[in-house]
DNA sequence: AAAAATGTTGACCGATCGTGCAGAAATGCT
DNA sequence: AGCATTTCTGCACGATCGGTCAACATTTTT
């Protein structure tokens, strides 16, 4: 007998549909787990307790704590290299910094945790993601360094350092994820609103940028 | 019998000698172990192993973890509060705001931990130390404000919000601080020599200050 | 319908966690 | 010298850690 449009058996079965939602729902409750203990203090009890399944459950899916870490990390990376993407050789440079600011900014706002858990894993010395640092992270920053400092030889912007420039637009962006909790304790514990965040958006860029235009 | 000139015993006896000693390479320890994992991820027995002690001895002078992290959290509070005083209504403000970076990046480059301890503390939404940020934090950042955006309308400076140049430097001296290792990485994993701190310090004054300037 | 593959879970292991506590050791005081 | 106080530390506790495994349930394949 045929069940004509039933869902859950026409494409695929019901196994790896469920797989695919477990395993996203189980990387979500781990990012926000790593994210506000690190990769020491936080505990697949506490990630099976916020995803509601047994922790062997967990261990099912991935096979450690750290295998199930490093998923998380290179999820976060794999977003922001393709952030970068706007810091190009031919765009026009204060738009093309502006648009990597902005593009930043939201992330802050819409995934903080994963920015929390790279920071957490950098201050730790980066006991698990090393490799990537030296080199994923290693030529990619070069690359985009190489750029801004082309744009100085070419005269289009001010002569400032393209390393610390970037360090610069990475420390500040990603402070408003990494120290979401301090910004909405002095907003009078309130999450910053649509126009605070457009507010945000303008005044880095204004900051960040008004030394870099000639 | 007197025994002359013995400095163990001249001035006051050993035991409160000993205790301010102790308590002093408690707290260090404590700092870089805390920094490293947090306050859940910290674990009395490595802050002990480090300081070559047995962990009843840290309970025994500190009567549990979190009374020893607060100590922890508190100096270095203490620190980035006084470091700000540079922020006050009659001074130049580009000298005022060049003298608070110099001095916050000083801090990153000797006082790491201290920065690193604080940043998760907040990234883990500060369970420990959220009177802090209510209280002190909140009042000392409101006067900061109120100063630079009081120069602003003095047309003194360029108009920009005083908030969220704060926050910029906060967020890129500390960066300086929390992200050692990814920056050593990026450096041939070597640590920045005096010549490269130099460059830092006049690199972020030339960044954050530039468009503050008239 | 039988067999195979996949998914699920509680019980359990040795290690480590924070901390209380008794008592030993050292020091201060009279 | 003798007592009081402070310093120090080994041991033990219940809880939790990451991870293994066998038993069981469900789904897919044959």
């Amino acid at each position: 007998m045929i069940v004509a449009n039933d869902v859950n058996k026409t494409v695929r079965g019901n196994q790896s549909r469920n797989r695919e939602e477990i395993t996203a729902r189980i990387l979500s409750c781990a990012e926000t787990i790593f994210a506000e203990y690190g990769f020491t203090g936080a505990s697949i009890s506490k990630i099976a307790a916020l995803a509601g399944l047994p922790k062997s459950n967990i261990i099912y899916y991935f096979e450690s704590k750290e295998a199930l870490y490093r998923r998380v990390v290179g999820e976060i990376f794999d977003i922001w290299r393709d952030a970068a993407d706007a810091i190009a050789i031919d765009n026009e440079p204060i738009k093309a910094l502006g648009d990597y600011i902005d593009t930043k900014l939201d992330l802050a706002r819409t995934r903080p945790n994963g920015s929390k858990v790279w920071a957490n894993e950098i201050i730790q010395r980066a006991p698990i993601v090393q490799d990537y640092l030296e080199v994923e992270l290693r030529s990619w920053t070069d690359n985009r360094i190489a750029v801004i400092d082309a744009w100085v030889t070419q005269g289009k912007i001010r002569p400032i350092s393209g390393r610390h420039l970037l360090y610069s637009i990475w420390a500040t962006t990603q402070h408003y994820a990494d120290f979401t909790h301090q910004i909405t304790t002095l907003n009078d514990g309130k999450e910053l609103n649509d126009a605070q965040w457009a507010e945000t958006k303008a005044a880095v860029k204004d900051i960040l940028l008004s030394g870099v235009s000639l």
